[in-house]
DNA sequence: TCAATAGTGTCTCTTAGACACTATCGT
DNA sequence: ACGATAGTGTCTAAGAGACACTATTGA
């Protein structure tokens, strides 16, 4: 197969715009939220070398069957694990966003239990680690536009997290309803009301008691799992504060 | 400027998908939600001839500055308007989804006042009309994976408008509150409780008063425009009809 | 018995939903 | 006066938010 294979068919455009997929993956490291991030290669020939960007690259079409293989893929070289949950955020498409050309990249964001995976450090990334979403430490100093996408993950998974279980596929299988509580805490970065919370996240069954509990030093807590361990639950209203 | 410009950079894959827009625009004619649709032309070397599709096609890289300004455009060849509305619902790409090969497209959705138009048949569209959303005459006799598309902008609209003032961008620039809720009822498909839609609407801000009525043969109804003509208003809850 | 965390009960207040009622026009 | 549509008021019930209270462990 010639590498033009597929560029010349009679009607479609012979210049295009190259495609790429990124994942914001996510995960609760340190009682915070955070963002796994992979250092760009200190070489002249590549853009914003030295500094730190969502994990993603070009669709492989000879490989990738779809975007959201494609965004698997990349996912599984980063973390060897199979995340949880991954949803599509948006794609952006720009002649200015990458400077070697009209580039459109689709975003995708996975939450996953952080202490769960291993790293790894790939060919084209010089390292890979985690990032508090928070913290100043990434803010304006990311490749591309990927601040903006970063932004882009970030409030949509806040959105979501108001009426769904997404903070559940943060956990490991196994947890408490205080764990959970927990997970929602950090990510809205805000404290939630114990009673309201236990009644409605049992009251909508996102999640079912195993028949253990966890003993600490203190009053034993029950243990959950997810009673629907790949799709997630609507709430049907919000956690969020009365308003004044 | 050669047609293989920027096809062979180094770094760069050789090979790429080609980059598509579809836009699903939105109006309410004959009290009915219906979309924009265009006929394939009916030639054997276009893929799915004379079939019914979203508007839409390649990104032209020396047109389109960004993905959005590409869907205005071709929002505005087939309507010659500016769409009051415009959201991106998501991206799709395969190698299947369009026979001539691996593809990507970025699906919008617009809103309109259907009757402010003029549809224009392009040189690529051998006919445009509206098709009613709800009917059957549209169903799995869409091009490509546009009934996919058309279903996911249909979805996208309709869960907004429980908890936004979406419907407002179908009227025209100035309306009644009747008016606007029965847009909401025609976009939802099911009846709205006048007391609390009034409430609602105009505790949340969406609309303000103009200094003039409607003259009909029954009592006048006041008239309205849009508070913010450009960005549509978020409800603190929503319309969901009470659960059983 | 105390500290600490898990889990429940109770009160209030807001708001949606239902629906009846009033208001204003043309005829 | 009446039909028809515009617009308001009232009652009820459900759920959120606040917060106090009880429960169960180890030390």
């Amino acid at each position: 197969m010639s590498p033009t294979d597929g560029q010349d068919l009679p009607g479609l455009p012979t210049q295009r715009p190259f495609v790429t997929v990124d994942v914001a993956i996510f995960g609760v490291l340190q009682d915070e939220l955070q963002v796994l991030l992979v250092q760009r290669p200190s070489l002249a020939t590549e853009p914003y070398p030295g500094l730190w960007a969502l994990p993603g690259g070009f669709i492989d079409v000879s490989a990738d069957d779809s975007l959201e293989a494609c965004a698997r893929r990349k996912l599984a070289v980063k973390t060897g694990a199979v995340a949880p949950y991954l949803e599509q955020v948006g794609s952006w498409g720009s002649k200015a966003r990458d400077p070697r050309g009209w580039s459109t990249t689709h975003l995708y964001f996975a939450l996953l239990p952080a202490d769960s995976i291993q790293l790894v450090p790939g060919a084209n990334a010089a390292d890979v680690r985690w990032w508090p979403v928070a913290g100043a430490g990434v803010r304006g100093r990311l490749a591309f536009d990927h601040a903006k996408l970063l932004a882009a993950a970030v409030e949509r998974l806040r959105a979501k997290v108001e009426y769904t279980s997404l903070p559940a596929f943060l956990l490991p299988r196994e947890f408490t309803l205080p764990d959970l509580q927990r997970a929602y805490e950090i990510v809205l970065g805000r404290p939630v009301e114990k009673s309201a919370f236990r009644t409605r996240v049992l009251a909508a069954g996102v999640v079912e008691p195993i028949d253990r509990q966890r003993q600490t030093g203190k009053r034993p807590a029950q243990l959950y799992r997810l009673a629907s361990r790949s799709e997630p639950i609507y709430f049907p209203r919000t956690f969020e504060p009365k308003r004044d």
